[in-house]
DNA sequence: AAGATGTCCAACCGCCATTGG
DNA sequence: TCCAATGGCGGTTGGACATCT
């Protein structure tokens, strides 16, 4: 059988840049029959591209569901989060942020993250995944926190307690810390003290994904049960930060 | 003003896993 | 079971544009 043609010895296959007409083509066959296989729609479509090229323009430019806006503070946080916890696995980071592909997200990190890295001489040019982390249950999350203050709650009992955990103020270094979720019910992250850019978690009810890109603080939190346990966890916490 | 250099990102390359005949 | 086709992924490249000298 015949290889797919999509490499630099068909030199009859269209190649660089997509022309506005073209992803016009491209656009409308897929909004109108949608995607059944990727190697027979260039074809039908009427493109001389391989099927690889345009499942490439499709997924990362041509997608009505890709955000246009320019990747959010909030968003850069939770990239290096994830790719502490799953190294260079961009798709399986792009997962967690919705609208966002994994070639953006790749570009993104190579371009300012690790230029910001190398600046600060903070992480690695290159490091792998936290084999610990990324083995983790769903229950487990990791979080970046920039100069962070992190609060922990629980709703579950009466008395109300409050904990801070304070981390190098004149650092830049971007942090990371690990929480097992399943005895607290709330975790809340600031890094200014700000209702505005805190981060709110309801773990009883959110799944990991909801979790990672919740960005709002919409609740006051009130109590704190287990106060030994979570001071092991501000202990813990602590060193991780510092 | 113009060439050099740096930055960003779209697109390609090649490898690997999966699928199906 | 084998193997070609296909899809998906991460690494890399090259060109457009911005900034610097």
């Amino acid at each position: 059988m015949e290889r797919d043609p999509c490499n630099n010895k068909n030199p009859k296959r269209k190649r660089g840049l997509w022309l506005p007409h073209e992803d016009e083509k491209l656009y409308n066959f897929i909004t109108r029959f949608g995607v059944t296989s990727w190697s027979s729609l260039p074809k039908q479509a009427g493109l001389e591209r391989c099927g690889k090229s345009c499942r490439l323009r499709w997924m990362n430019y041509l997608n009505p569901e890709l955000k246009r806006e320019p990747i959010s503070q909030e968003e850069e946080d939770l990239i290096i989060a994830l790719h502490k916890k799953f190294g260079n696995r961009w798709a399986r980071i792009a997962e967690s942020l919705p609208g966002r592909t994994d070639n953006e997200i790749k570009n993104y990190y190579n371009c300012r993250i690790k230029r910001k890295n190398l600046e600060h001489n903070t992480t690695p040019n290159t490091y792998k995944p936290d084999e610990k982390l990324a083995e983790e249950s769903d229950y487990s999350l990791t979080m970046a926190v920039t100069q962070p203050t992190c609060y922990f709650f629980n709703f579950q009992s009466t008395g109300v307690k409050e904990e801070k955990v304070e981390a190098n103020s004149g650092s830049n270094m971007n942090s990371m810390a690990t929480y097992d979720m399943t005895n607290y019910s709330d975790i809340r992250i600031s890094n200014e003290n700000n209702e505005k850019n805190c981060n709110y978690i309801d773990f009883q009810s959110a799944t990991e994904n909801e979790i990672l890109t919740r960005l709002d603080c919409k609740e006051k939190i009130e109590e704190v049960q287990d106060v030994k346990r979570l001071e092991e966890y501000i202990n813990c916490l602590s060193t991780l930060l510092c």
